[in-house]
DNA sequence: TTTGAAACATAGCCTTGGCTATGTGGCATG
DNA sequence: CATGCCACATAGCCAAGGCTATGTTTCAAA
């Protein structure tokens, strides 16, 4: 009665909900960062990828395995790691995510190092129609860009 | 040029912060369920806080003693859930972090109910700093309040 | 051509946060 | 006052995402 039982979202919705982002968020990192090192170095190793996540060598291996196990990169053993076209596409949609999320956050009086920091958890969050009102907000905000 | 690699707070730096937020989240979103339930019925139930989080019984009690290990909250078998003064604070606290993350979503343009869903995942991403920018976003934005 | 260091893989362990199945305590009701 | 049901606890399992320690490849340089 207190939580109105007819409303069609629930509080355990919503919470699935976070769950779910939380779970892919990972998988979103990796290929965004793995789309980053080759653009910067022409390719992807395992030690660049751990170094810039900041994690040991052994854990970006996994999440490698996880990546393939997904669809989303190949590697052959010894080899560089390669996002496929579903990877690649997912990368550069959380690479404009991110930075419609910064830049927001900055048109709001977030200073930029502090929104660099929140966007990197925030970011994972925000749905598709969050971040048309963003991109809304910003293009209504800077008529003179 | 994109990732700005000389900057002191490093890309690794971003991922260690975004997790460490993710491991308390949910201990913040138990603790403010607990008070809630206190609120609504008297009393906060491990039955109720299961049903709440959409989350078996067992992974409730679970919480509950994490939440006991963290000094948020106390219990005896088979009686209610007490958050302590600290996870009273902490609750408090995350109530009007959430409060405030929905009205700001709402305010640059978030349909209400996809601002309930994307703040459950964001406001645990939100730092101090950016919740100030959110609180005066909302009252510049609303001066005829 | 050998070899040694760096890069990578594998094994095995931990914690967290889910789950199911099953044991136990508390309380209302017959 | 007995008993059955519901609430809760406990045991044991799983996957994810960390870690260290230790094999295995690759490659460049001696």
């Amino acid at each position: 009665m207190s939580t109105t039982p007819s409303s069609p979202v629930t509080h355990a919705d919503r919470f699935a909900r976070a769950r779910e982002a939380q779970s892919v968020a990972l998988l979103e990192d990796y290929a965004e960062l793995i789309g980053d090192l080759h653009a910067e170095m022409g390719e992807a190793r395992v030690a660049d990828i751990a170094a810039r996540m900041g994690v040991a060598q052994p854990t970006a291996t996994k999440a490698v395995s996880r990546l393939k196990r997904e669809g989303l990169a190949t590697s052959r053993p010894y080899r560089g790691v390669f996002l496929t076209d579903t990877g690649t596409a997912l990368a550069d949609r959380v690479r404009r995510r991110h930075r419609t999320v910064v830049s927001f956050l900055v048109a709001v009086g977030v200073p930029e190092d502090v929104a660099e920091l929140d966007a990197e958890g925030i970011e994972h969050h925000v749905s598709d129609q969050t971040l048309s009102a963003f991109d809304r907000f910003l293009s209504a905000g800077t008529p003179e860009d």
